[in-house]
DNA sequence: TTGTATGCGTTATCAA
DNA sequence: TTGATAACGCATACAA
């Protein structure tokens, strides 16, 4: 047994000619070695687990195609979870994660409390959390995060140089992250341009286009003069568009809008969306490569990582 | 030992006060019962394989969401291949499959040789096949196709009705199996009606936005005339509205466009697309359904479900 | 270089 | 109702 193991294993200790026997029969065979009892006596299973909150959304579709690409690379098999934005699924993931004994997580965009988060994460020996922070450190974790506050920044004073002042935000789900983040970005580049925030100026809604257009559709019937929007993500951006085209407004003449991901989408329609494009396949190899470092043990550079956005310009803003 | 596994596993055979206590104490432990010990003992792994060639495609996120979602309510885990259309990735997907022992896959639109596909599927103690045929039948195998020729006859005879002749098809990849079979609908509804095959009028690319692009405008560039387009995907649908639109062209007025699928993005792009509806959600989860009884032994339904699509008449034809 | 005992954490089977 | 034993298919540690 042992020296099919080796020879299986490419390990060595095992003579060339025994070896290529060996792996012929097995060949022969249809012998495929069993991972569970592998994983049962090695206690590592080479199996994580890619949590997301809708693999429908092309932001964690694209992550996704990151995370499984280079964990292909790597030799481990991913556990897709898709929660749906539902916060009792989040947590049943945890405990379906922890039977399958995965050695790491990838964790997208948890909305759950600080405190209960500390609980989930705690669970795993490695973990590598995407687009959330955490106020302390926890070891075995990386966080990976869009400086989202610089990119709204970076948003804003390209509307106020264009000589936009009436510039409303249309936010995401209150309780995400990054939503806050970028609300905080937006409030404080208005802030040094000495525009004072005006909460009318904000209106929240689900992240997809049908969220986008409601938002719009209720900030416009408030403040009918706005002057450019920057918006939580791209398909909100595309949702408040639609509203603006619909009643009337041309884009970018009347009205400069501004998303966030660049995802292909944003290309696609007409006029094509400036945005702040994020290489979000590359961000979900980088994040499977961290948890891969500390599954392995190796330091990770850094217990968080931040992503910059770069503006790409171009038409509707 | 027994007991508590009896406790854990609410089986009967424990009195209702020591699984009380078992379980309060599990609790307390943090115990998580150990899937790959159990798969072992029991060879089930509650486990099973999604394969798709592109997880950032519109159509495949929503068959993965409807697979997963599921999955989970039937309490298995879901393995997630993406092999970005690659051959040389569908092939050792299956080798690591077969090493996780799955309980079952959902393979979906496959582009490998009938031959191949036997040697692959013939692994597979269950499977279910999505968007690829068979020709000879398969025990524990069902396949789900949607009715492409049907659907391919009604989008034509729609745009017949409509009054233009010359209608093109932008076709997919040539070696897809749905491509064949709309070809085949775009044929045989044009003979209907009298009008000779030109294969001038097919312009294959690949199924994405930029692939409808290049087609389309290899087809205009030779074809001024074309009144109508019919599409492998909304995807490609809408690379063809672009370029046509670019050109001068209005849609509907000078070309109608019909494409397949119905993702979010036909309702997003204006005009909106007439496209043919497809629930792909509801038909992942109908995959997944059908693969465990399948798994469970079962006799499925059918050996070969056909889905028929709808045409959904919008703005683009 | 090759081979043998032991254990991984669970369940099936049989016994008390 | 409860408990003991063996087995699942591998790899680790140790012998030959």
């Amino acid at each position: 047994m042992m020296t099919v193991s080796r020879a299986i294993n490419q390990k060595p200790g095992v003579s060339a000619k025994l070896r290529a026997k060996i792996l012929a029969l097995a060949d022969k065979m249809d012998f495929h070695p069993n991972n569970v009892a592998r994983s049962l006596a090695t206690k590592q299973t080479r199996t994580i687990g890619l949590l997301v909150s809708d693999i429908t959304n092309p932001f964690f579709a694209q992550i996704a195609h990151g995370v499984e690409s280079t964990a292909y690379d790597f030799g481990y098999s991913v556990f897709l979870i898709n929660t749906m934005e539902s916060a009792e699924r989040e947590l049943s993931a945890t405990n379906s994660l922890m039977r399958q004994r995965i050695d790491g997580a990838v964790l997208c965009s948890l909305r759950q409390s600080e405190k209960s988060l500390h609980k989930t994460i705690g669970q795993f020996s490695a973990a590598v959390l995407l687009n959330r922070e955490l106020r302390s450190p926890v070891p075995n974790l990386v966080t990976i995060n869009v400086n989202d506050q610089r990119g709204a920044q970076i948003a804003i004073q390209y509307l106020l140089k264009k000589g936009c002042r009436k510039i409303a935000y249309i936010a995401g789900p209150t309780d995400s992250i990054s939503n806050k983040r970028r609300l905080k970005g937006y409030r404080a580049a208005l802030g040094s341009a000495g525009i004072p925030f005006n909460p009318q100026m904000v209106e929240s809604g689900m992240p997809d286009t049908e969220g986008g257009r409601s938002a719009a559709a209720a900030l416009l019937a408030r403040q009918r003069r706005v002057e450019a929007i920057y918006a939580f993500n791209d398909l909100m951006a595309v949702g408040a568009m639609q509203v603006c085209q619909e009643s009337g407004r041309d884009i970018p003449g009347d009205v400069r809008i501004i998303g966030v991901d660049d995802i292909p989408l944003a290309t696609i329609i007409r006029p094509q969306l400036t945005t702040l494009h994020l290489n979000l396949a590359s961000i979900g190899s980088l994040a499977m490569r961290t948890l891969i470092d500390i599954i392995q043990g190796k330091e990770p550079s850094a217990q968080a990582i931040q992503i910059n956005s770069e503006l790409v310009i171009r038409d509707s803003a």
